[in-house]
Parts: structure tokens; sequence; C-alpha cells
DNA sequence: CGCCAGGTTGATTTCGCTCAAGCAATGTGG
DNA sequence: CCACATTGCTTGAGCGAAATCAACCTGGCG
């Protein structure tokens, strides 16, 4: 049995990491593992929850629209993570839309297996409580900068949030540029500005979906503020 | 005991509910009980947690505030709403801070009495999830909202979700207009502007922080989208 | 080959911010 | 009781960031 949850490259990471063998066999007995094709939905908003999904490889969207009709993509989700748990847990319909953003194999654990896992170890819920917690301070966060930061701001923040966090002085857009524009709430155009002007002042090079950061530190320097000076 | 959890006027809503009679008792000794003038603080961003809030009277502001300094209004919590809940279950420190916005009167509950009542009562944490959950959705739609709609929606939306829905003719702003502009994310001068342009409409009239909304149909119509007509 | 989705660029407009002043209500100390 | 500061709110003028409208380019694909 060699893709077991409990040989997963993530389990460790994973909400399921609480469970002990037994359970974590039983989850690995009803857990159904599909493939997903880019732009492929894996539920829609208003669904009704039908058990909680693990990625175990690709990249997972999080998608809402509005009542105007148009969306915008809220979040992420890469191996390793759930996603779903919230309607699951609680019953209520799905607030938001979940889709593959590129080829995507996602574990899907059926309503039952995972009442039954509640059920039986009290810890699991923590666990979900926290990455909701988690889930619900980034949110916090993303309000207060849309509201606060400039576009551009906001564009240099989230290439350091994709380049994990300090020096990495290469990385790769993880999704298209209308899809980065729609994670930070502006127009592809404008998007398409910001880019170019980052580019001029050689702070960092972009070639499709490849960026070079020459200077990581000058590069976090500027996305604290708009110092003008 | 007239002033015990049980007799609270928002025992049912509340997430104490779900305990049973001996939790509920042990509860209500270990609750303290205090009173906060207006903008006195119940907790800073930072603070590490050290129980879980409820109001009993008044109302809670909760804040935030960002890298350059300015603070934002996340959210209101009314009597019989519980605050605090997240750092408290999950020991990490608050990402947020809480300000009572007039005379309230707020009940404390010690992380202990918390811990104890979570093991003995397994249908808390669910709670607390759900009350979560629920702020999670509305976090995720003000998100939506702040990128997608003018400052003259966003506040028409507002208004609509004081007036209790539908169809209140009347209704009383429950903060400072300066509060009020921080909720939905503007400046002071532009929330001037948007309420005298209403007022210009005849949507509603404003004096002081009494709101007159001659017809709700209306505003609910307006406050769907910017149609231009 | 023609089509189309993804991306770029330019011109124009608009919404909301900034800066600055003014006003009414409230408080405060002499 | 008055001179004065303070706080909450309003108004005006001007500016700038980002949206909008409109081409246009590019590469992939039927």
């Amino acid at each position: 049995m060699l893709d077991s949850c409990e040989n997963c490259a993530h389990f460790e990471d994973s909400e399921w990491s609480v469970l002990g063998g037994c359970n974590a066999k039983g989850l690995d007995c009803a857990r159904r593992s599909r493939h997903f094709l880019p732009g492929e939905p894996v539920y829609h908003e208003g669904d009704e929850p039908s058990g909680i999904y693990c990625v175990s490889s690709g990249l997972i969207g999080i998608r809402k629209v509005d009542a105007e009709g148009d969306s915008m993509l809220l979040r992420l989700v890469r191996p390793g993570q759930t996603f779903g748990y919230r309607s699951a847990l609680t019953g209520a319909p799905h607030g938001v839309s979940a889709e593959a953003l590129k080829d995507a194999r996602v574990c899907h654990i059926p309503a039952a297996t995972v009442r039954k896992a509640l059920a039986e170890e009290p810890g699991l819920l923590m666990a979900f409580f926290r990455h909701l917690a988690d889930d619900m301070a980034a949110a916090e966060v993303k309000v207060m900068e849309t509201v606060s930061a400039s576009c551009r701001v906001r564009f240099l923040r989230l290439l350091m949030a994709l380049g994990g966090g300090e020096d990495a002085g290469l990385l790769e857009l993880p999704v298209s540029r209308q899809d980065i524009a729609s994670l930070i709430g502006v127009r592809s155009e404008t998007m398409s500005r910001v880019i170019r002007g980052i580019e001029d002042e050689g702070l960092a090079h972009f070639s499709g979906r490849r960026v070079e950061i020459p200077d990581p530190h000058r590069l976090a320097e500027e996305s604290v503020g708009a110092l003008a000076a």
C-alpha cells in the first residue's frame, strides 16, 4: 500500500496526523483519489457538502462570485492541504467554489467517514479549528491590505509570500497573470502595468511564469510600504 | 441568582447553550463580569489569550492595525455574542484587538474553565467552529465587496445589514461616523460625501446617528449594484 | 489558415484620497 | 462666565491610482 495516507508525503503536516492507526486505516479505505484537469471544478458555490478534500498534487483555487457576477480568486490550496472542510463540518452549503488550477490529484474523504473519525478522535476537530483560524487570520490581513495598500505593494507582498518567505532569488508563478490579478483584486490590465513597472525598475525580471529576483532584500523593503522619498 | 448565565437574555443563542446543567453551573461560578468605558480596550493585538469574552450589554469593536500603523474596524460584537475565542482555543496570541465602542458589560470566562468545559462537552468546540465559520464567510464577503463595490454601495449594504435585513424604516447607527467609515474601509471625508449624496437623493435621511429610510425597497435595489440606468 | 485566449499597451475617465479650512458641540481651566 | 482647546463632522480644491474602453499582438490549436 504505497499510496496510503500514512505514506503520503504530506501526512505529518495534515490534520489527519492526529488520528491513531486504526482510524487512519479507515481513512485510507474510504478515500477516493481523482484526477482533475486545469479549470475543472471540484465543487460549486451553493453545493451541498459531501466530504473533505485533500490535495495530493497540483494546485486548487478557491473562488467566490459576488452578486454582480464577477468572480475572484480568494486563495490557493497546495499539496498536503485540506479544503472543503468548513461546509463538511458545519453541514452548510459551500460558500465558495473550488477548481483545479493545474493538473491535480485530489483525495475525497466521504462525510460518513469524517463523522466517524470526528466522533472517535476529538483532536481532529481542533486540528480543523486551527486550520480555519489560520485562514481567518489570512482573510483579515487581506481585508486590511486591500483597503490600505496600493496594488503594487500588494503584488510585491504576494511575490514574497510565493517566494517562500525570505531570500529565494528565483520563483515560478503558480497561475496565469489573470488569476494573479484576481488574487490581489485588480484588473489584468493593471497587473500588466504593475509588472512592467517593477521590471523597469529592475526589482524583478519576468519571463512567462518565471520570476527572477536579483535583490530579495530590496524587494522586501519596498513591500513594507509606499515609502516615497 | 438572577444574573446567572442560564438566565442571561442571550443564553440560548450563545455557544454555551450546548453545555449541560452541571457545566453551565461551573461557567457561572468562574465568570467575572466587568464594565468598560467607551474606547477602553479589552485586549490588544499580540496579547496572550486569557479566556473567552461574552458581551452582556453595550457594543464591542474588533480592530486591527496594519504594518503602516493605520487601524481598521473589522466587525462589531453585540450583546449575547462571544469574542476572543479564537486565540483562547488555539493558544496563539490575539491577531486583533477588542475595545468597547460604548458603555459595555462583558463577562470573562477564564481559560482553565474553558478547557474544562471543552473536555467534558465535545459539542462546545463544534459550536465555536460554527461561529468561526460564520465569521470567515463574512470576511470572504467583505474581501469581495471591498474590491468590487463602490464605497457608496458598501455603505448602503451596511445600512441594510444594520437595519436588520429587510424593511426597517428607522434605524440607529451604532457607532460614530468615523468608525462607520473605518468599517467599510474609507476615509471619514468620503463618508461625509457619500452620506450627503444619499441624503440629496432622498434615499435616506440622516440626523445625528438616527437614520430614516422612506423607501427600504428602493434602497435594497440600489445596494445590489451600481446600475447606471 | 483563421480563430481565440492570454497578455500588453495607450487614451481617457472616475472614484476616492490628500490637504486644507471651517463649524458646531463639548469640555476645561482661569 | 468667558477664552480656549479639543473632538466629530462637513466642505472644497486638486490630484493620482486604478478602472474602463479600445486596439493590438502573440502563440497555440483545430
